[in-house]
DNA sequence: CTTCTAACA
DNA sequence: TGTTAGCA
């Protein structure tokens, strides 16, 4: 029900988001299958990458420079999207304890 | 644009 | 293991 942003929006062909990155075609389509990413799909099935999904492939770039292969890659990924929902729970605790619990 | 296959480092 | 080129 989370309502979606608009960098999550899928709005470059694959051709674009992978000049955007600076790697090539095919290996974004391998990542999208090794579970790095999952950019939106059209209806005809064409691949619609997001602002987001570009800065997921910078990373993605960057980390396989420092020596760490696709898997690795993936656990970075998952384990830092774990941490930006922790940090927000903490910044909405933090909030809540200032201003109290109750209040519309 | 897609998936698949094969060659290469 | 990951990238790339070529094919259908």
């Amino acid at each position: 029900m989370t309502q979606r942003n608009e960098d999550d929006k899928g709005v470059y062909g694959i051709a674009v988001a992978a000049e955007m990155a600076g790697i090539g075609e095919q290996a974004l389509r391998l990542y999208e299958r090794r579970g790095l990413l999952t950019p939106d799909r059209t209806a005809g099935g064409t691949r619609r990458y997001s602002v987001d999904d570009v800065t997921i492939l910078r990373r993605v770039a960057q980390l396989l420079g420092e020596g760490l292969n696709l898997a690795g890659a993936r656990r970075v990924l998952e384990l830092e999207e774990d941490n930006r929902r922790l940090e927000a729970k903490i910044t909405r605790l933090m909030r809540r304890e200032v201003r109290g619990p109750d209040r519309s």
